[in-house]
DNA sequence: CTGCCTGCAAATAGTTTGCATTTGC
DNA sequence: GCAAATGCAAACTATTTGCAGGCAG
């Protein structure tokens, strides 16, 4: 188990939800952490998984993604860049050293102070390239 | 009224959505174009203003955008930094000179061929920084 | 012991789909 | 005339919420 302090009570639905965050780096759906978790505490349901991913989310413990009509969840929240398959949906980590370095660093406007970013990147995983 | 090709018929409702998203900067929901549309095809329903978006998209006259659970809708394909309102949800264009360039230019990888990235900064718009 | 968190159930929001009818080409 | 697009209604999926009881601090 991996301690974790949290804002608020520290109860085991939170813990083996955020535990599974930091050991996975699928992306999870909520329905996939709702799954998981559901292994270890069978009684937990799908209502308390997304309080705590949203609980979570604005202690800024971990990150949300929007892809393909769903959001998604990671523990990294430094990683921001991501590739989407159009074909099979796939997620992958972008990590390229090229890549023009953290894009906050260099946001500069009056209108809007940013906080964070996320950067994803659509076409076609080398797979899904192959078969057309 | 804007003249458009698009692959497949040419509809008067497909026209309409398109012309409107041709108008406008305000990054409009499903729900919006809708309910906009409406006022000059009274009979059009929510799944023909669905079925005609993900037509355009797929012939990439427009683009897609996920912000906050739900799609948002924009006939400018190259401009694909935005910031989003955590507060208020507002949605704004960023246009920095000094912001890299396309991104995909620069993008390589052996496992991944983009075609397209969206760009989304979190944080707070002006009006909500002030009342903070 | 207090009130935050949970489980349950129902509601909501956004989007998609099957089918009969209409319409562009 | 025929296939593609529409309108209608219902289905579906992901997510949220109200409430009563449970448990962390």
């Amino acid at each position: 188990m991996v301690y974790e302090k949290f804002e608020g009570r520290n109860t085991v639905q939170m813990q083996k939800v955020m535990d599974f965050l930091l050991d996975t780096k699928s992306h999870p759906t909520a329905e996939m952490i709702y799954n998981h978790v559901k292994k270890d505490i069978p009684s937990i349901t799908r209502a308390t998984v997304y309080r705590n991913l949203s609980k979570l989310a604005e202690q800024g413990k971990i990150c949300r993604l929007e892809i393909n009509g769903e959001f998604r969840f990671d523990s990294d929240c430094n990683l921001h860049e991501h590739c989407v398959c159009r074909n099979c949906g796939k997620i992958m980590e972008y990590t390229n050293k090229n890549f023009p370095g953290n894009l906050l660093n260099n946001f500069k406007s009056n209108e809007f102070s940013a906080d964070s970013v996320n950067v994803i990147f659509y076409g076609l995983c080398r797979n899904c390239s192959k078969r057309r």
